[in-house]
This record gives structure tokens, sequence and C-alpha cells, in this order.
DNA sequence: TCTAACCGATAAATCGATTTTTCGTTCTTG
DNA sequence: CAAGAACGAAAAATCGATTTATCGGTTAGA
């Protein structure tokens, strides 16, 4: 039933009107759920919604009203697990609303990521998550300020004056990170992270340092920062490692702010025949699936997708709704999991690739 | 310039037509790049245009036009680096072409993937393209077919009597695995699958399955697949390989003919203390951008997203432009990495983990 | 000279809904 | 019993564009 000619025009709102015997309004009313409906009616426009199938055409609803029931988001890479489930938890809530979620990706480009905002706006999007390239203070805020547009930003952002910011606390996850590495007994670590996400990494960095130095007072921090491309960092690090393996002072741990991060520190162990954990621990900021498959196993601070995913889109949802209070920055706690790929320092370096397990 | 009041309602045709003292019809005819237009009028019209910085709606433009200039991208997932990339390289595309493309997630559910199907018919989508759950069908290519909506299938499908198809050559690819391993000096087999995906792991299997007995006919092939879900296959492997053991004949590789059968392979290895290649060597379809930073490195089957998706675009777009040709099947060649997971069955089985390198 | 074709532009219809206004009944109530 | 409130539904306005029909004014051809 309900079995239209297909290829053929959607019947539209009048067409119900028509085969109910009332007027166009009736019919979004009875749709809208108004009461003030003659019950006999209502049932008319029923049996003709059913008997041709008829659903609203969102784009011809949407038309009439100031907010339109479209939410953009904008992410910086769709490639990750991390930002993949950000977009499946985003877009499982909008749904739940009866919002249509339409995602887009930066791709690591502010440029890009400003160009993206103003097509959403020319959709005159209800509302914005977006997760910046670097942080803040970037030409996409600027935007969404003058326009009035109402947004949360997320992820690599710690506070705004103008819009909610959700994240993970990086730095009560770095401190402990820390905790976990000075107590195992390293004494040297060296963190590594980029540049451009300034307003995550100086948090990472600076919960780290201090938690591991409240500890341990003694302890060493190296670190190697890279701009804004990942490729220049895979040199900085080869550099630096070079240059503590020929002093014989090269760190017992690594800790890694993001997860390209700990691929190109892996790979550099790799390069240089290191083990984890016997010549090297490392930690990485990020989980991921295979982290748990490999041999050895990677130690990962688990961002709380779920938490950021709800908390931003039910800040934004207040927002959209009217609320006109002070903007809030969330912090959402996160997980440590120390797996195998971290150890006590006490096979020393050098140790070569004997034992392992 | 152009710096309009925030929050404003903003400038609509008939804010722009009124400025330049023409009609709304004009300016709708010079934007659209109309020349039946006297110059000083356009030149009217750009002024106006420029001073309130307006831009067009494009859901009222689409409001008007019979295919409206939206298409729909439907993946089972955005958590793996495939279908990430598939919807970068998507909606790029689309965006090239004046199109926006909206992408939902089906979480690898036939059922949501239907709705989410029924969602986009009801926005109008000039174009579908779908990466279906399980194969071309499914309820929701039928869906698709009975409302006469244009689309392309992708991934994890062959061919279609209604729909064109890209995908990547699985059979070809799994062929070039057979040559490799049999190569190597591989003649035991297992190969891990998830039977849900029928289209794709049928070709795969039969690829190799092929390929190795034509170059060794005494090659011994064993297959373990799980129905629909993950888990399962776990316990399966798991039940496979402690069989296997006892009976002292085990498999000298393992071919996973999905992503996370890597993984779980991967892991089970873990469990038994199995190490690649020396113990047993592993081949998965699909790259992943962690597999050449681990050690061992995992050989894997590259696919060609950004052909897939480029071809796939391509194509669909003929169709919305009216193409009515039959439909076509696309195959596009993936690229074999053999990276050291991959090794001569040499050092026998049971060898134990002394020496890696 | 009169009509036909042509030009450029405007008015009006259209897309498919929602929302406001108007209007005819029926029900209260003084 | 008449005035007014209440009710339910239809008519009309609206959202912001595109497209078609129309129209006045030239110019060309018969």
């Amino acid at each position: 039933m309900a079995q239209q000619e297909a290829k053929q025009r959607r019947p539209s709102i009048h067409d119900v009107a028509s085969h109910a015997g009332v007027s166009a309004a009736t019919v979004s009313k009875v749709l809208a759920g108004v009461t003030t409906v003659r019950p006999e009616n209502a049932r008319r426009v029923f049996d003709a919604v059913e008997r041709l199938g008829y659903r609203v055409d969102p784009l011809a609803s949407d038309m009439r009203r100031a907010k339109r029931r479209i939410i953009g988001a904008i992410m910086p890479e769709f490639e990750s697990e991390f930002f993949g489930s950000m977009v499946t938890e985003l877009e499982g809530l909008a749904e739940q609303r009866g919002y249509t979620l339409v995602a887009a990706s930066s791709r690591e480009s502010e440029t890009r990521e400003k160009e993206i905002l103003a097509r959403m706006h020319d959709w005159r999007v209800a509302g914005v998550v977006l997760a910046p390239v670097r942080n803040e203070h970037g030409p996409a805020a600027a935007f969404m300020k003058a326009n009035g547009m109402t947004g949360v930003l997320i992820d690599r952002v710690l506070s705004d004056d103008a819009f909610d910011t959700v994240s993970a606390d990086s730095a009560a996850a770095s401190a402990e990170v820390a905790r976990a590495l000075v107590g195992q007994g390293h004494r040297h670590v060296l963190v590594v992270g980029l540049g451009q996400q300034a307003a995550t990494v100086r948090a990472r960095l600076e919960g780290f340092r201090s938690a591991a130095l409240q500890l341990a007072p003694d302890t060493r921090i190296d670190v190697v920062l890279s701009e804004s491309e990942v490729e220049p960092l895979r040199t900085l690090l080869r550099d630096y490692f070079s240059k503590r393996e020929a002093g014989d002072d090269r760190p017992t741990a690594v800790y890694s702010l993001f997860l390209k991060g700990t691929l190109v520190a892996l790979s550099e162990f790799r390069r240089r025949g290191w083990h984890c954990p016997n010549d090297i621990s490392l930690v990485g900021f990020d989980d991921a699936e295979w982290m748990q498959a490999t041999w050895p196993a990677i130690a990962a601070v688990v961002q709380p997708v779920r938490e950021i995913a709800g908390n931003a889109m039910e800040v934004l949802f207040r927002r959209i709704e009217g609320d006109g209070g002070p903007p809030r920055a969330r912090l959402e706690p996160c997980k440590v999991l120390m797996r195998e790929s971290v150890g006590s320092p006490g096979s020393g370096p050098h140790s070569g690739g004997g034992d392992r397990q």
C-alpha cells in the first residue's frame, strides 16, 4: 500500500488537502498536532496521508520558518576515528531532534573552514558545531561572531567570550599520564606535538609538565613541536633522536600530544630498531582501535567522544531555543589506558632487541 | 565593506532589486549570467549585491527547481579511514559542481539505511551515493528503485540492473595476494571474512582461491566467516586456531577480507604469542595509516578511494543530467602493499618468539 | 503605413509548506 | 431573543528564489 507510481511527482500538501476534502492549512495543523481540528477531519487527513504516501518536504517546511532545522558540523578531517565517531554521534543527536546534520571537512585549513562556514550561513543553519583547525581565535569563529550565528566550539578549544566550548580535559589527562610515567620511574620524557593546535597543545603540555615536576622535580622534559605540518615533525624527531643517541642521554619515554605524532614516533622507533617498552615507552593522546591489537599494545588517552558530542548538542540547542546566558567552557574527563607500550626504564638505553614480553 | 549589522535579517533578492532600481527577476537573471540584460543594469545589480553583501539562499533557490542541488551520501560507518576519506572526496567533488553533500551513517544497519534513504528522498536530493551495508540487493536499493531515485552504488557491490556501481577490483587484488603468498611458499592459508557483505566477500574469496589453486593445486584454503557481526568472528577464530594447533596443522598465513578482521586476527596472534611473520604471515584487505608504523608493518590491499569517489560522482552527475543508458559496473584496480607481516613459512609452526626482524 | 518580430524588463505564477487573518456557525448569556 | 464569545476551517499572506507571461517601445519588412 501507499505504493505510488515511481518517478512521478510526489504528492504535496494540496494533494492531501483535496483528497481529504479540507484545506491545506488544516492538513498542516493536523500534522503539526494542533488539537483544534474536528476529529472527523483529522481522520480523513490521516487517511489521505496514508493513501498517498505523503511526507512533508523539509525544504519547503523550513522555508517558512525563521530557524531552519539544519545543523552544520565542521571537522578538521573525517579520516580519524575520533572525528569519524564525532560526526556519527552528532548526526544521531541532530536526527533525534528532527534536525538534519550537514557535515563538512575543513581539511585542516583555516581558509576552507571559513568558506564552509559562509556556505552554511547561506543555508541559514540553526546552529553550527565547529571543531576549529587551530583554536577558538581563528577566522571562522570571528566570522560566526560577526554574522551573529549561533554555535558551539569543540575539541581544540579552551574557552571563548562569545561561544560555548566543549572539549576533553587534556590537562587533567596529561597530568595522569605524567603521574603514570614518573611512577614507573621515568625521569626523562620527550613530548611531541603540533604547534598549530595551540589551544590544546599548551594545556596538554602544561598539564603534563606541572604534574611531573611536582612529583619529581628532577624530571627532564624535552619538547619537540612542529609548527603546522606533520611531516616536518618527522624530521625534527629524527634529528632530536640522533643528537640524544650520540650524547647517550636519550629519553626513556615519549608522550605524543596527538594521534599522528604517535604514529610518527612509532615509525621512528622502527627505523632505529627500538622496541616498546624495553627500549623506550610510549603514550599517545587519542586512542584508536588498532592500538590494542598490535604488539605491544599502545597506551593512550581516550577522549570521551559521546560526552563531548552530547554536551555540545545540548548546549547548542539551548542556544537555538534562545538561551542568552554567558558562554560556558566545559571540560569532559578522559580515560587513560596504560597498555604494554609503557614499562619501567629498567632495561636501560640501547638494550637492543632481545627479550620481549 | 559589505559588513552588515550582525544578527539582522539577511538581504533578499528583493532588497537587491530595490537598491539597484530593477525588478527581482532582473537580479535573478544577472546572477544567473543571462546576457539579455542591459550592461548598465547588470552593473547596478552587481553594485547592490556587493553593497548589501547579498548571497543567494540555496534553500529558496532549490525550492523552485525540479532537481535540487543536494547529493546524499550513505556510508556504513564514518570511523574507518576508508569511508572517512570517501566522504571527504565526495564532499569535495559535490562542492566543485555547486552541490551540497549531506552524509549519513547507516551504522551497519540495513533498517537504518532505508530510513536515511527515505529522509533523503523527502529532501528530494538530486542523487544518492550509497555504500550499502550488505550488497546491491538490500532494501535500500529496492527503495531507490521503487521511488525512481537516481543514484550510484559503491564499495560492497558487484553490479546491478538498475544502478551504476563503482567498486574496487577485489577479485584481481585477491588474486595478487594469492600469487604473493603462494610465491613465498605458503600452502595453507586461512581466509577470514564477514558473510554479511556477501557481494564483495565472495569476489575476494573466489579471486584468491582460483589464483592460489591455479598456481599450486595442493594449496589448502580454510575459510572462517562470521555471518554479520565482528565479535562472533573472534570466537570462531579462536576455536579454529585451537583446533588447528592441537592437530598441529595450523595455516602459515592469514588473509583477512576486511579491516576489522585484520585487527581480530592480529589480537588473536597476540593472545597466542605468535609473531608475524615468523610464526604466521598476515595480509589484510584495506590499508590504514598505522599499518606502516607498527612492527611488523602490516601488508594490505589499498583501495583506490579517489578513483572510486571520482567515478561515482561522474557517473552520478551524468545520470542527473538525464543519461538514460544501461547501468554500468565499474571496477577500479587496487594496489597491494606487501610489508613485513608476510614472509616465507620457513621457521615452521610453533617456532616461538625468538628472533624477529 | 501597418503589422510583425524583437528587445529588455516587469508583473505574476510557482515551488510546498506554515502562519495569520478572515469568516461563517454555533453556543452562551444577559 | 439578540449580542457577543468561542470554535473550526478556509482564504490569503509569507518565506526567497526562478520561470513564464505580459507589456511598452523600436525596428524591420510588406
